[in-house]
DNA sequence: CTGAAAGCGCTAACAC
DNA sequence: GTGTTAGCGCTTTCAG
């Protein structure tokens, strides 16, 4: 009894089996006014019975408009990225879209435009850029912006007048962190930043050396290392950092993965978290919560970021074709501390 | 200097502009012989010129191929599906098929089927069917899989004969953590299961259940608790467990996240990992092995797994019509123990 | 080697 | 109310 694979059912089929024109049973799809409610039924009987579905692409292909956004991502395996494309994917099945996706293998430029002609060739609505910016790989993508006809959303780069952009204020979010620790009395705060190639990984990096130097303490080289947001790179990083900066009472770390590889190596160096050494990541992982101890982190709501970013390139979809140029609209997040045992300050 | 929304050029301006018919233009798009050079060097420099892109829609339409792969995944927030659906997206891409990505709201039956259609009508070449089998969520596409025209392969269930699947042997897996312990010489082995309604949580529940009576422990009810993944249920479901059998010496945990909330809760009673209680989990994500202590788990490949499925299904594309029905082939992946210190019996 | 005609499955504009 | 005629952008015959 093997599934012979069938051919697909046509609306002419439709059409002949009900005895009306193709033209009617396209109004009766389209729920059209001016059909009879006995041809209507006629018809409605023979799609049922004929299990007839409709082709999205050849609709598409008429009305120049194929419902779905294009995603271009890099990293799913990250929880970031992933969580981001949720978002993407719940806010576009809400609002009547589909998302087409696509993975760039690397962060790096040459990939990504044959990618990205890939997805415009099958006619996307239009884009939402949710590759992390790293090194240069945005460049290219802005300067031949003009010469895409649809719109673009861009995800987690800093605002820039006339880009339509959806992001967390990373600054902001890396100054709470090294505040909060400052507050609670510690001076001595290394940082390990995430990849400074990228983007994210800068504006922390920037402001914990700006925070510090407005509090009054220098930045020295040995007060710092940098990772790649794995653990496995987080543990090299939190040795070296240590080694050269023993006196250490605190550190900020670039995301909560390091973070957490940070409180293993503490462990095995004897250092009782916080009480010889503090610590802060970011993200606001769930896992976060049950480090050993509890971790003090930057929350920042991924699935959030998704659902906004479709949300901007669907209302620009449908905006009028003047409006849109006016002012590309920056949603600019901001992201949340949330303090556990790792930062707290005990009683030495 | 704002960009308006450009026309999309086709192929017919460029015919014209080369002045040749559509014909030969299309014929240089596709590589095809009995094109002069000279005629096709002018194509291709109009071609170059206007920026021209082939439309991938109409070209599916007619050639009633999309090489788009529909894929229904659901839960994206979670590490497993994230990283099958990386798995997906590379190996779609390498292969030269775009992903067409649908994630469920929630696990149940009723949102699928409308999901599932959208992805059909939009012509997808076949489905990739990812979202974890809970409850009978699966019954119904199983029925209707007749009535598709396209094949599908379903990842993450029980070998079925007739039906194509790809999936890791989560009983296998269970068995290794269980006769593991066993060998540290721990007998007092609970378990906190993932929910119940899920396929695998139930294959590693029965893979524990079963390794222990097979070692003459007889089981009882007070010896295991549920969570739902989550390291925030699994706090709970640890508690609960470390109350009702307090004599266990060592516990299978059916998720890494749980587990990770099971070493926090051990900790926090003053229970030393593993001299008071070995703890071992199940996916082997990332973070596993910088836990406190680092966990032995259970790893599977689930990027590997998405790579599988898309090579499987591709496989099904391109093959002769009857070859298909057969014997679809199932892949049936074997994970691998890691084992690391919270699992090691020590001399107490 | 090249072009003209037909048509993929559907909708838009107009007739009747 | 309903049918007819075009045509979306491309490939596929089949003539020349």
């Amino acid at each position: 009894m093997a599934a012979t694979r069938k051919k697909r059912v046509t609306i002419k089929q439709v059409a002949e089996e009900a005895e009306v024109s193709i033209q009617t049973v396209s109004r009766v799809l389209n729920d059209m006014p001016h059909v009879a409610p006995a041809t209507r039924d006629r018809v409605l009987e023979v799609i049922e019975r004929l299990q007839y579905r409709p082709s999205a692409l050849a609709r598409s292909l008429i009305q120049q408009r194929s419902h779905m956004v294009g995603v271009i991502t890099a990293g799913l395996t990250y929880i970031g990225p992933s969580r981001t494309l949720d978002g993407i994917a719940t806010q576009a099945e809400t609002m009547g879209y589909s998302v087409l996706l696509n993975e760039l293998p690397t962060f790096a430029t040459n990939d990504a435009k044959a990618i990205l002609h890939g997805s415009l060739a099958r006619q996307v609505d239009g884009v939402i850029w949710a590759v992390p910016e790293v090194d240069n790989n945005r460049e290219w993508v802005l300067d031949q912006l003009a010469d895409f006809h649809v719109p673009f959303v861009f995800l987690t780069m800093n605002p820039q007048p006339g880009l339509p952009i959806v992001s967390y204020d990373n600054h902001a979010g890396a100054r709470m962190a090294v505040e909060h620790l400052l507050q609670q009395g510690f001076r001595r705060i290394g940082h390990v930043a995430g990849p400074l190639v990228w983007w994210e990984a800068r504006e922390r990096f920037a402001a914990w050396s700006e925070v510090m130097q407005s509090a009054g303490i220098p930045v020295e080289d040995r007060m710092w290392t940098e990772g790649n947001w794995s653990s496995r790179s987080g543990e090299a990083a939190a040795r070296r950092l240590l080694d050269q900066y023993p006196e250490m009472d605190a550190v900020f770390v670039a995301n909560d993965q390091m973070a957490l590889s940070m409180l293993s190596v503490a462990r095995s160096q004897g250092l009782h978290v916080p009480l010889d050494l503090a610590v802060v990541g970011f993200d606001g992982i769930a896992e976060s919560d049950y480090f050993s101890p509890p971790l003090t982190t930057v929350h920042q709501d991924l699935h959030q970021l998704g659902c906004r970013a479709v949300q901007q390139l669907i209302a620009m979809l449908e905006a009028p074709q003047e409006s849109i140029e006016l002012e590309p609209a920056t949603v600019w997040l901001e992201p949340e501390l949330i303090v556990r045992e790792s930062s707290i300050r005990l009683a030495g």
